[in-house]
DNA sequence: GTAGGGTTAG
């Protein structure tokens, strides 16, 4: 069995014994090449690079086969000393004017962010062959977010009459990755049909990529379809495009397409499509995930179990989500983030931040994304005084940055607390500007603590933020109601008028027997019309005590989703009735009242996952739930 | 035998 052929992990440490001695010291090296070759093949950089010390204690001479490994292992590793340091051997070698190893070197300072270097290597490369120095020098460029120079030096390129090649495009796409640069982009993409790059599908890859990351998923959808050729990758990168942009639905419907034309999904197609499992609340295709992931041997990867306890939180599976959490042999920050939230949402404060000091005593230290959870856990579950001294420890204890994500919590946290004086001092000492989510949070808390006073500020603020969320001026418009200020209530419908806003027709969904029922306000679309409205009728009835509606008054437009929701879950005995609400504001205070009433009249817990209320997560939106 | 490149979680 040649080296080539035997499995590398089990024969790590073997491989990293001297070398057996060679007949003559160019086999000897040939030899060294060969095994730092797999290593770096396989990813197994660090051992790449003890290699490499080795064969220079065991006086092998590195040669130009040797250096292009050994600085692919640097670059990965963003190792700048050990770099500069083999940058020294090439020179001692003699190896400087080979192109391959030229390029090595390039990439190597790039990956390091060392762009002065990388420039100097450039500028000194001898002439003929320079398109692979040109590739190498423009991807650094983007690698290291300098637009302007990658395009510049693709300018200069087509000037000189370099030729370029479809490696150039992707290196040079990478750059156009914000909405600002996609008019570049778009250039970029009919020079690559006017050249005919186009058929090459790391091309098309790249380009839709481009098209997703600046939000335009509209035409990178246009691009997938017209692609000749759908790879792994590119199905993968539509997908996740679609999750990253919140179209959850969508990504459960290509995932289906994908499967149905016999691609294998793997643990990179699972995260997007579990994270938008989580979104949408399906948890029953979010289980048939799991089923996958076990079938397909991804068991074990890390990406995929911290997806799936966002998925099993999100849906209200705690016990699930905890039993995958235990069993994950290393816990990132992002794993414990993730059941944090899980906790936090529930409600469950006091396990939430017990959670978050085991991170910290397991010795994970915490990022902004894991304060979040932590905060936003203690402003649900009102443990005040501790999410304080959260806000605190984050800055003092860990220097880390305060963001707007982060005084939204505390906010929030004093807000509910009635502390409104205190909350407002608060925005106003932010270092950073304030966005929606704070005055919203501000707004909110003046809605439960009737202050319109404060409201009429917080909301002034908010609508030059966010003039387009109709929620907002939903919730000032309500706070005027119960404080009887009808006039105030007609201002704002005025304004909602004047500025052309209306209301998206808020939907909810029950999940029966696996399968999705979505209900809008006064729908007649369910197969189960008529029965779902007798049954509401039964109901209003029942909670409205002795008066006696009539059919025609609980029909069209006043029949919120949620009634509808909740009506054909009774009729259905859907056991677990979980109603989950997507519309611009919380769950309005007529079906507060209308589900709270059934729950007592008949007995039975329900659950109200409402996705959007004002609360700032990074996916914009926050499954709090609210139970009767 | 070698370089320059495309998709991933909270």
């Amino acid at each position: 069995m040649t080296s080539k052929h035997r499995p590398l992990y089990g024969h790590l440490h073997r491989q990293l014994l001297p070398a057996p001695p060679a007949s003559t010291p160019a086999a000897a090296g040939v030899t060294w090449n060969t095994r730092l070759r797999e290593l770096s093949k396989h990813g197994q950089f660090s051992e790449a690079l003890a290699l490499y010390r080795q064969m220079l204690r065991c006086g092998g001479s590195p040669n130009a086969f040797t250096f292009p490994f050994a600085l692919k292992s640097c670059a990965a590793l963003s190792l700048s000393i050990p770099g500069v340091q083999l940058h020294g051997h090439v020179i001692k070698t003699g190896c400087g004017p080979e192109p391959f190893v030229l390029t090595s070197l390039i990439t190597m300072y790039c990956q390091c962010n060392l762009i002065g270097s990388a420039r100097k290597v450039f500028d000194e490369c001898p002439q003929g062959n320079l398109t692979v120095c040109y590739n190498a020098l423009t991807s650094g460029y983007a690698f290291n977010s300098r637009f302007l120079d990658a395009v510049a030096l693709f300018c200069q390129m087509r000037e000189l009459g370099v030729s370029f090649n479809s490696v150039t495009m992707l290196g040079l796409i990478p750059a156009c990755t914000l909405p600002a640069h996609l008019s570049v982009g778009m250039s970029l993409h009919s020079c690559i049909i006017k050249f005919g790059l186009d058929t090459d599908l790391s091309v098309g890859n790249c380009l839709l990529t481009m098209y997703v990351k600046c939000g335009c998923i509209k035409f990178a959808k246009t691009l997938f379809d017209s692609m000749p050729k759908h790879g792994l990758i590119t199905w993968n990168a539509m997908i996740s495009g679609y999750a990253q942009n919140g179209l959850a639905s969508n990504v459960v419907d290509l995932y289906q397409q994908m499967k149905s034309q016999g691609i294998h999904p793997d643990p990179v197609t699972l995260v997007s499509v579990l994270s938008s499992c989580a979104h949408l609340g399906a948890h029953s295709i979010g289980r048939e995930v799991e089923r996958q992931i076990e079938l397909s041997g991804f068991g074990s990867n890390p990406f995929l179990n911290n997806a799936l306890i966002n998925m099993y939180s999100r849906c209200g599976k705690l016990a699930k989500a905890l039993a995958i959490f235990n069993a994950m042999p290393e816990k990132t920050v992002v794993t414990w983030t993730a059941i944090i939230n899980g906790y936090g949402m529930h409600g469950q404060g006091e396990i939430a931040t017990q959670l978050f000091d085991d991170m910290i005593r397991s010795g994970v230290r915490p990022d902004g994304a894991a304060f979040v959870s932590v905060l936003s856990a203690c402003s649900h579950a009102g443990l005040t005084d501790k999410g304080l001294e959260y806000f605190e420890v984050m800055k003092e204890k860990y220097s880390l940055r305060r963001g707007p994500e982060h005084y939204s919590c505390v906010v929030d946290l004093l807000g509910r607390a009635g502390k409104l004086a205190e909350a407002f001092d608060l925005i106003r000492s932010m270092k950073v500007e304030p966005d929606g989510a704070v005055w919203g949070a501000l707004l909110g808390a003046c809605k439960i603590h009737k202050n319109v006073e404060l409201a009429e500020l917080a909301f002034k603020r908010v609508v030059k933020l966010e003039p387009e969320n109709i929620g907002y001026y939903v919730l000032l418009s309500n706070i005027y109601n119960e404080a009887g200020n009808l006039e105030g209530v007609l201002r704002v419908r005025v304004m909602m008028r004047d500025r052309k806003l209306r209301k998206e027709p808020g939907y909810s969904y029950v999940e029966h027997r696996g399968e999705v029922h979505l209900f809008i306000a006064g729908d007649r679309s369910h197969p189960q019309t008529e029965e779902i409205y007798r049954m509401l009728h039964k109901l209003e009835s029942l909670v409205e005590g002795l008066h006696d509606l009539k059919e025609n008054e609980i029909s069209g437009m006043s029949v919120h989703s949620e009634k509808l929701a909740i009506a054909f879950g009774i009729l259905n005995s859907e056991p677990n009735i979980e109603i989950v609400v997507i519309k611009n504001l919380r769950v309005c205070g007529d079906c507060h009242s209308f589900i709270k009433s059934v729950s007592k009249v008949l007995d039975r817990r329900f659950v109200v996952r409402d996705a959007t209320r004002f609360h700032h997560f990074s996916n914009g939106i926050c499954s709090c739930r609210d139970y009767w």
